[in-house]
Formats: structure tokens, sequence, C-alpha cells
RNA sequence: GGGCCGGUAGCUCAGCCUGGAAGAGCGCUCGGUUGGCAACCGAGAGGUCCCGGGUUCAAAUCCCGGCCGGUCCA
């Protein structure tokens, strides 16, 4: 990388001079010219806390504060934090940058930023280091707040860049956290990430890197560099790392946020904090450490332990149960986050994101041989965080609802392992790592957890190092996009020539009621019109596209389908073709408006119905699909249990309240950032459209999302509503059902239809009859069922004692034609047979042939013999030991069959 | 969304690899023992082997498709 452009008047001014790091060997600026590593971690010892600094000790709220009112004395205005699940993006589950929250609506340059520059204190979660959490003393978290200043450098419109971005940084921490301007270092980096790149620089004090600073510039196209006409500074400053900084008596960053949760998780976990010396020793010597590498671990516990003159074991084990409790501290917080801004726990997605954390803190807790619960523990952070993350506390009950229910699920899984280890090792004596990776896989039970277990039965297993490696590889090479995204359906050639014609006007917004309109034929294609205005809706925002005809000089050419392109133009599927005359010309179109009325009945009916999920069952409800027919709708939710029939019954209720009540439904487009301010993040529901201006959708004080789709004029017109079926499509996501409107008549009618059928069959009449000829039906099967059971032995007795019977050297043989095909009795039979002689042989007619089997209670006789003489008599068959089965062609004396087969046997078998 | 594992008595599961008469433990019913209970002893009831197709003389078992549950990964 050209070294010119980490040059910059800043340094040049100042005085800065530019040095390369003897330990790792990356290029740093600094104003100290003896100083010969780059100060970041693993180069260098801890040892922020012995720099002066003329700030007090910050809490987490306090270093939020100083950051924020800093950057907005510089002209900077104020954001407020968005959720840590990214709902606005479609490929990233979660907040894990601040910037993340401009991407990629601002960041592309397609709508503009709330306030330019910004600044923000935003909530992030990463959990690539979750195994690191707690091993590093603070360095990893898997939660933390990214402190970002943020500037938008438009072409026509430049707000600052490298020099006063570093100026700002330099005067936040040298003048606002009065650390001397000695100790600041600056390291050239490069930063590339989310398709963008550019050169960065981190800037480390005393071996902790407080802040990155990013100058996004390129955009990375089949590996080339593309300078971006928007340039963005994107910076990050580790907030929690700040307050740690500050606090010169915390020797862990968990002791800087957390301070008096500290001790009281130690307490409630029941173990003891490691003493303050080995803690102290610990810290200062962790900024060596490579958490990656496991003899890395080991060198720094000796590390410790000589600096001590301790112990090795005895630091290990006092610094992994430590680390253990830190962790937790941090995944509780994490999990208070997850859930408290929505996320429903689940098997994919970001529901299984927050599984895994949840699942990793309960592990913890079985492994620290702890009887506290992870909801007391998520609890005290709530009241610890209560004036900070308010929002939270009012969502405490979903919070502490959803861990215990999740703890207790996998509390059984891990009780399960237990068993499934067992009976494993009651077959194999050891355990390969074919067995563990199957073990975690498919059942969940993580390879120490197994270890544990075996160790209890006196067998040690191994457990390597690099265990989720081994499972990852075995999942093959991963990739591809975490989540869907909406395809256009339209060949792609189709898609560059309708963009041509730009954006169609779309009369179906301006009056969702217009059922025949006027347009000019912009272009034909075969079978792909293009009109300059429509009121043909194109399939979108999960509702269907409509149906019709257009006309073009008194001929009707049927839609068949109508699409929307990336860029808005509305591409009309006809049959038969259109001739190429008609472009230019004037045409009529009408559309199938029963169908179209339906849909519009069924979409408005699923905003409704939404709206009424939410109230119903809480914040956390977010829609997970949706699809409206003219025939019924479907709405998918995330909800965590399944919905009660009663549950079922009030959404309905309060849906067909809707209706009664006739609401005003509007629409209106707003700008994007506007919007949000005013609605906040829910009105994504259906995605995140890639406009700068939104369409509002409103139902009067009841719901408002941004939607693309038709809606009726007011909730009275979806008429009634109706959920026809609810199933659990996956863990944590509810399928809903339902009809609206004439439908439902229709609905009733089909159900009534089925039920008459099955009363028929009963053999009544009248619906009201179901419920008592049903249990009678049930009730006569069961005596019936008794009945036959009796019948069938006394005929089989009968049949046994009427047998032929036949005997040579000393053997004896019976046989039976069945007059009947009946497992039961067949096998009744045969038993009595057996009593009563040595081979018992019954057969019965079947597709022309007859099915026998042959039986012995002897010992001795091998039937495998039967198989020989079964050929012989021109059938097939085989058994093995005291059972054997075939088939004989009958012939018209099926007797005399069964006669040979016996005394062939019986001359067999001597 | 993809990989893997599972579905057999009311419950927990064995049997499946290598096809050949559906099993165990717990629970349940009845009887014995007991002052009564638990325990124990004896007897008994209880099955769409998830569903559908295929292979085979024969399928819980092998093959294909589906449904349901679990789990891991993104």
């Amino acid at each position: 990388m050209d070294p010119s452009v980490y040059q910059l008047d800043f340094f040049r001014e100042k005085g800065f001079v530019r040095k390369k790091c003897k330990h790792c060997g990356e290029y740093f600026w600094t104003l100290n010219p003896e100083r010969e590593t780059c100060g970041d971690a693993p180069c260098e010892e801890y040892r922020f806390w012995d720099i002066p600094r003329s700030i007090p000790e910050l809490d987490l709220r306090g270093a939020i504060e100083r950051f924020l009112r800093f950057f907005e004395r510089h002209g900077h205005t104020v954001i407020p934090p968005r959720p840590v699940v990214a709902r606005w993006r479609e490929d990233l589950y979660l907040t894990i940058a601040s910037i993340v929250v401009f991407q990629p609506h601002v960041t592309s340059g397609l709508v503009p930023p709330p306030a330019n520059p910004l600044v923000i204190a935003q909530p992030c979660i990463r959990l690539e280091d979750i195994d690191h959490v707690g091993v590093t003393m603070g360095r990893h978290l898997t939660s933390f707040t990214m402190g970002g200043h943020h500037a938008f450098n438009y072409p026509d419109k430049r707000v600052y860049w490298k020099d006063e971005t570093v100026r700002l940084a330099f005067e936040f921490f040298t003048r606002e956290l009065g650390i001397p301007e000695e100790e600041i270092v600056f390291k050239e980096s490069w930063w590339e990430g989310g398709g963008n790149a550019g050169p960065s620089f981190e800037v480390t004090v005393g071996g902790l890197e407080l802040a990155t600073l990013v100058f996004m510039q390129y955009e990375v196209r089949d590996g080339n560099y593309v300078e971006m006409p928007l340039k963005v500074v994107d910076t990050g400053y580790g907030l929690e790392r700040i307050a740690w900084f500050s606090n010169r008596r915390a020797p862990t960053a968990f002791h800087a946020i957390y301070r008096d949760l500290v001790p009281k998780f130690f307490e409630r976990v029941g173990v003891e904090e490691p003493e303050e010396k080995l803690l102290w020793t610990a810290a200062r010597l962790a900024g060596y450490l490579d958490p990656d590498d496991p003899r890395s671990i080991e060198a720094y516990y000796r590390r410790v332990a000589e600096a001590l003159g301790a112990d090795p074991d005895w630091v290990r084990s006092e610094l992994v149960r430590a680390a253990r409790v830190y962790a937790l501290l941090d995944h509780t917080r994490t999990i208070m986050w997850m859930l408290g801004d929505g996320i429903v726990p689940s098997n994919s997605g970001e529901g299984y994101l927050a599984r895994l954390v949840i699942r990793r803190a309960v592990r913890l807790l079985a492994l620290l041989g702890s009887d506290a619960r992870l909801d007391e523990l998520v609890e005290m952070q709530l009241g610890y965080w209560r004036s900070l993350y308010p929002q939270y506390v009012e969502r405490s009950g979903y919070i502490l609802e959803v861990t215990r229910l999740e703890e207790e699920r996998y509390r059984k899984i891990l009780e399960n392992a237990d068993r499934i280890v067992e009976r494993l090792l009651a077959r194999k004596k050891t355990l390969t790592l074919d067995d563990l990776i199957l073990l975690y896989d498919s059942h969940g039970i993580p390879p120490d957890i197994v270890a544990s277990v075996a160790a209890k039965r006196g067998v040690k297993v191994e457990v390597p190092h690099d265990f989720y490696a081994r499972v990852a590889e075995r999942h093959g090479a991963r990739g591809g996009v975490a989540r869907e995204v909406e395809k256009v359906r339209l060949p792609r050639e189709v898609v560059e020539w309708a963009e041509g014609f730009g954006e169609t006007r779309r009369l179906f917004h301006e009056d969702p009621y217009m059922r025949r309109f006027e347009a000019n034929v912009l272009g034909v294609k075969g079978e792909y019109v293009v009109l300059d205005a429509t009121a043909f809706y194109p399939t979108g925002g999960g509702q269907l596209h409509d149906t019709g005809v257009i006309y073009c000089e008194g001929r009707a050419y049927r839609v068949k389908r109508v699409e929307k392109t990336p860029r808005g133009t509305i591409v009309h599927i006809v049959e038969p073709p259109m001739g190429r005359e008609c472009v230019g010309r004037r045409v009529l179109g009408e559309i199938d408006w029963d169908r179209r009325y339906r849909m519009m009945r069924h979409h408005t009916a699923t905003h409704v119905l939404l709206a009424a999920a939410r109230r119903l069952l809480g914040d956390h409800v977010w829609q997970a699909g949706a699809e409206k027919t003219p025939e019924k709708a479907r709405l998918d939710i995330t909800h965590y249990k399944p919905l009660t029939r009663e549950e079922v019954r009030k959404l309905e209720e309060m849906v067909n309240r809707v209706i009664r009540e006739r609401r005003r439904v509007e629409a209106k487009l707003m700008d994007w950032n506007e919007a949000v301010e005013k609605y906040g993040y829910r009105i994504f529901q259906g995605g995140v459209p890639p406009s700068p201006k939104l369409r509002i959708v409103s139902v009067e004080d009841w719901d408002v999302e941004a939607c693309f789709g038709t809606h009726l004029s007011n909730t009275g017109e979806i008429g009634a509503f109706k959920i026809i079926n609810v199933e659990r499509i996956q863990d944590g996501v509810v399928r809903l059902e339902y009809v609206a409107g004439d439908l439902v008549a229709e609905y009733a009618s089909r159900l009534e239809d089925e039920a008459l059928k099955a009363v028929e069959t009963l053999g009544g009449r009248s619906l009201s009859e179901l419920a008592t000829r049903a249990s009678k039906a049930r009730e006569e099967l069961e005596r019936l069922k008794s009945l036959a059971s009796e019948y069938s032995k006394i005929l089989a007795d009968a049949l046994a004692a009427a047998a032929p019977r036949l005997e040579k050297s000393g053997l004896s043989a019976a046989y039976v034609l069945l007059p009947v095909a009946d497992d039961r009795l067949e096998s009744r039979v045969l038993e009595k047979l057996e009593e009563e002689t040595d081979i018992g042989i019954v057969a019965v007619r079947q597709d022309g042939r007859l099915r026998v089997r042959i039986a012995t209670r002897r010992r001795d006789i091998d039937l495998r013999k039967a198989a020989a003489v079964l050929r012989e008599l021109g059938g097939r068959g085989g058994g093995r030991g005291t059972i054997a089965s075939g088939v004989l062609p009958a012939g018209d004396k099926p007797e005399e069959a069964l006669r040979r087969l016996a005394e062939k046997l019986l001359e067999a078998l001597t």
C-alpha cells in the first residue's frame, strides 16, 4: 500500500514520527521517538493503568456521555442508538458496528444520513470471539458499545476526511480524557468488509486499542478497488474499553463495566473470585495472550505463575474459573440485549444466535457446578442497567420467560447426554472423534460434557482443541447469503430491455380501486409489454400479481403475470404475444377485479392481524413471511411457544372488532429518516425497500408498515375474518392461515360439507349428531375387536384340533389350511400345532398361491432345510432355526399340496 | 436455507448394521404378602413399529418419497 495515504498535515504539524513495530512489523505514528512497539496486543504488556490521565473513573454511562458530548460540541448531531438486531439489513443479523446502522441505504447514496456529521453510541454484538470472552480478561466481549462519529462526503458536499478525523480523535483522547500526547499511537492499517475498503488508523494507548478510524473510499469489484463517489468516515471507539482505561482500580474490563455486579455474580454463582494480586498480575500479562493458540494460553498461565512464584496448576484453575464468571457477565448482557430487542430463539436465523449464547451461558454454569439459574443472572443484569436501558425493563417479562424456557430445554438435553453417552459406552468401551462429533452435531451435546460423563464411568475421552473446527469441516465449505433475497422472476435481458423505459407510473397506488384505465404502449417484446402507466399490480410485498386483459386495436390480450424490475418498471406478460404495431398506441386495460379485491382484503387483513398479534403476544412478534392470494392469506410470525386455542380465538376477535370499527386505511410517501424516526423499525415487517421514500400504509390507531401493496380504504371492507389453520413451521415461527370477506362463508360451507360427509358415513343425517355418532362408532369398534378376538381363539382351537397329522421315524407334523387370511389367527393356530406336534404348518390362499408358515419348538430341528423342500415342490421360501415361510402353487387341491409338503419335510428332517 | 440424528406399548428406550414369530424397564389392572403403605412375588391388559410406495417367499429392519421432532452450521 502506498504509504502516502497515511501522511497527514496534522502529523507533520505536530511532529509525529513514523516507525515500524519491532514485534509485528506494522508501521505506526507517535510523538515519542523512543517507542519501539505499536502498542497493541499482543505486542505489548498492558500498562495503561499507569498512564496519567485527567478524567475521573467512568462507568459505561459516563464514557458514553463524555464521548457523545465531546463530538456534539464539535459540530456533530447525536443520533439515538438502534436495536442490536439489524432488521434493516438483508445480509446481516446483528448490529456489529455503528456504521451498520447506515448500511446499505445511506452508504450507497440512496438515502441521506439523518444528520451529517453525526455521532452515535451503538450497542453491538459480535459472536465470533465468544470462546475468548473472559480468558483475555476483557479484551474480547460479545456485547459492547461502539462510539462512532461519521461523516458522509458527497462529490458536491465535503464534510471532513482523514486529517480532521485524526485531529478530532487526538483531541478527544488528549484534551477530553487527558491522556499525555506522547502515549497516543496511530497504527497504520487497512480495512475491508462488506464490499468496501479503505485505509485506517488504530488508536492504541498503553497496550489497549481504544479506537479504529476507517476511511471507506473504495468498492471492491472483482478484486479491484474502485473509487466510491461517497466517501465515508467510519470510526469505532470502544466505549467499554474507555471506561476500563479510566478505571485504575479495574484489573479487567468486567470490573469497569459491571462494577458491583462482579462480586454479586461470583456470590450468586457460588465461587470465589481470585485474590487481587493474582488478578492484577494476570491482567497485566494478558496483553501478550493469543487466545487462538492453546500453547500461548498455557505459556500465559506459566508466566503468571512465575511472576507470582506460584503453582501453575493452581493459577490455571483460578483463572479458568474466573474467566467463566466473567464470560457469564458478558453473555447475560448479550442475552438481555438480544431478547430485549425482540429476537425469538430458534434453530435458524438470528434466533439461533440467541439460542447459542444462552446455551453457552448455561454450559458455563454447569461447568462451574453452580446451582444458579440463568434467568436469575439475567434479572440481575436488568436491575443493574435499568437506568441506561429502561426499554429492557419494560420487556423483562418476555426476556426472563424466554431465558427460562430456553434454559429448561437445554438442561433437558444435558440430562439426556448422560443417558445417551452411557448407552453408547455400554456398547463401545471407548469413544472416537466421530462419536464426539455425532453427539455434538446431532444431539447438541458438547464434547466437554461427554468427557465428564465418560469420566464417571472411568473412560477417558480425548477432545482435540480444534474440535469445533473439525465440526465445521464436516459441514463442508460454507458461504452464501444469510438471508433470502426476493428474486426477480424475469429473464435478465427482459429486465435490461424494460428498464430502458424508466419507472412505470403506478395507477394502482394512485387509486387502488381503479379497475379500467388507458395507457400508452412504450414497448413490446414478444409476450412482454411495458406501458407508461398501469393499474395492474405486480407480484411483490407478498401480494400476488393481478390478471386481466389489455385491449389494443380491438384485440384482447390476456394478462397472465405482472412483474416489477428492481428499478420499478412494470412488465406485463400477455397471451397471445402482442404485435409490434401496438407500440405507441393508446390501449385499454381491465383488471380482474374479483381477484384483486380479494387480495386487497387479504392484504389489509394481514396488517390488522399482525398488529393484533403484537398487541396480544408482545413486541417480539415480527413478520417472518407472508403471502396473499385470492384464495387465502398466510402470515408467519415469530413467537416462542405454540398458540393456544384461546389465543387464536382472541386474535380472530380482535381483527373482527377492527373490522366493525371501520378504521381508516391510508398510504402516504415519507422520507426514510422521518418515517424511521416517527415509527421505528417496526415498519419494516415485510422487508426494507431500497428507496429514499417509503410508502407508509397505516391503519388508523392500529398499525403502521412500509408496504408496496394495494389496500382497502377502510377496515370495514374486509367484511369478515377467520383463521383456518395454525401450525408451527419451525422453532420460533408460527404460521397463521386465514380468509377474509365472502371467503369466510365459503370456508364455513366447506367445513359443513366435510362434517356432514363424516356424519353420513357414520349413519347420521344432521351435524348435531356428529359427536355422539363418532363416540358410538368408536365404542362399537372396540367391542367388535374384542369379540373378533374371542372368535379367533375358538376358531384357532377348532382348526388345530381337526388338523391332519403325519408321523415319520418319531417326528410328527400337522397342517392347517386357514379359511381366512388373518395374521392373529395364523399365529394362534401355529402355536397350537407346535404344542401338539413337532412341526406345525399353516397356510392361507393368497393371490392364487399358498402362503405357508412352518414352525417348531424343537431346538434340534433346523428349518433352513425347508427352503429346498419348498423349491422342490415348485414354490419358494426360506427361513432359519425354528421358523420358515414361503409360497407354494395352490393347484386345485391345496390340501394335497400341504400334505406333500409335510411328507417331504419329515423326510428331509429325519 | 443446508448438513446430521431420531419417530417401536402410557413413558424411557432396545431390536435395524447382517430381513425370518414385536421386546425390556418404569407405569397401569388384578391377585398374593402386609394392621396399612412402600418394597417384594405372581398373573394380565396395552402396538397403524410415523405415513405412502418399492425390493423380497418374507420388511420394524433394505431402497425411494413424504410428514413430524431434535440438533449443528450460515
